[in-house]
DNA sequence: CGCACCGTTCGGCGTTCGCCGAACCGTTCC
DNA sequence: GGAACGGTTCGGCGAACGCCGAACGGTGCG
């Protein structure tokens, strides 16, 4: 009763609605996954979140009418991913606010192996994370290609080394070109945006990367090494 | 039980408390109104969000817990403010993800006094918005101040143009000088960051602009328009 | 001192929510 | 056709949650 004479705010309920699908642990575990950028069954997803299928469907249902999955139904398979850039942004922007909070604890050795992998390097969404994902902007930094001093932008040098590695980069899309992404290994900002997906893409049509097994977790070739030491005086040490 | 087996991510939990404290309309109004960077008592927040003054109390004290907001009590009052420029860009993200489905709905004429007052310029926590945060980012980016064009950055022209002005510009902090804030009612970026936030304060120590009653809302002063058309170009009618 | 006021604590209410297992539907493969 | 499999729907359960009013404890003021 009475609930006309309040002055909330209207995007009160919006937000809160938005806030609720990521605001429980299984929801929040299936956006981590997928974060990777591929497309998850429903299966795979009810398995490594450790919940009944029955209970996965309805929470996959959420999230796709709320807009934040995309689902393709491919015969008796329903993939969903990301719907899109901007919801991979936001779920990093979260991630990013909890990363001071849960300080990385020294881990045993059991699992050191997959970690180490995705430490070293893994694909963020569409762009590289970990040491790679660093490596490459502190080479893009060190080279003036990228300035971070005052912000976060290409610069005119930058826009050139894209140019003569023959990448396209489309500026007038919606998304910004450079933008950046805190680390969750690594605690420091890395390329994201257009400019960071379409150099990942590059990277991997190359060959001078390649994904272990179906994780984000990524390696570098020989020719990555050389590629990436030439072009951006990337330490061949910091990608092996 | 076998809650073991699952390999679920342990980033999941952390992510999903932290939206949970979004995740209810009376709490997300109680985040958007400290929006302003201003600090409120418990008993403005519960007439704002139209609760009792016990039900905000708990809200408070899981806000407050779960670190988005700083308290200070004086004699009776408790004041909560948002706990730093992080929380406020947190909250900014989450709402420039609802914005687009929102879509301004054709307001009648009632309230459109205070409305309009806040589109033509509003504190967004410590920088410009509305109308006169845009125009003051569209002026440094036409003088080649900020580049919007490869990301989000100040230009060396911009960084001598912020020490012209007698502004200290930290760049040793954590925070970012320059940072993009999409505008809620403008749907465009805004300059946010330390350098938004040190322009905000020079304006206003300047008295280039005065707050209008206790709100948000600002008005840029006979002064005001002068300087900025000398100093950005900025069209003196957009600010008035 | 006594009163008004701000905020907190507590008990209780109703709702929502996440979870499961069982039943069911459609696809795929033998 | 039949069996296996992936996914969805449904009923039901228990826990968590948001809300309130009443009672209580400080603070400030007349």
């Amino acid at each position: 009763m009475l609930e006309g004479m309040t002055s909330k705010d209207p995007r009160a309920g919006a937000l809160a609605r938005l806030a609720a699908l990521v605001a429980d642990e299984t929801r929040a575990a299936c956006l981590l996954a997928l974060l990777d950028g591929r497309a998850w069954t429903a299966g795979e997803l009810a398995r490594h979140c450790g919940v009944a299928a029955s209970t996965l469907s309805e929470h996959l249902g959420k999230l796709v009418g709320g807009g934040l999955l995309a689902e393709e139904r491919q015969g008796r398979h329903r993939y969903v991913r990301l719907a899109d850039a901007r919801v991979a942004q936001l779920v990093e922007d979260l991630t990013a606010h909890i990363a001071p909070d849960a300080a990385e604890p020294p881990r045993g050795l059991r699992q050191s192996g997959a970690d180490s992998a995705m430490a070293r390097g893994r694909t963020c969404y569409d762009h590289f994370a970990g040491r790679l994902g660093i490596a490459v902007t502190d080479g893009l930094t060190a080279r003036g290609l990228l300035r971070q001093d005052t912000g976060f932008a290409l610069t005119d040098a930058g826009l050139d080394w894209f140019g003569a590695l023959g990448v396209e980069l489309d500026a007038r899309g919606r998304r910004p070109l450079a933008r950046a992404c805190l680390d969750w290994t690594e605690r420091r900002p890395h390329l994201a945006g257009a400019a960071g997906a379409a150099l990942c893409r590059h990277a991997l049509d190359q060959g001078w990367c390649v994904r272990i097994g179906s994780g984000r977790a990524v390696k570098v070739t020989e020719d990555g090494v050389r590629a990436l030491s030439g072009l951006l005086g990337v330490d061949a040490a910091a990608l092996r």
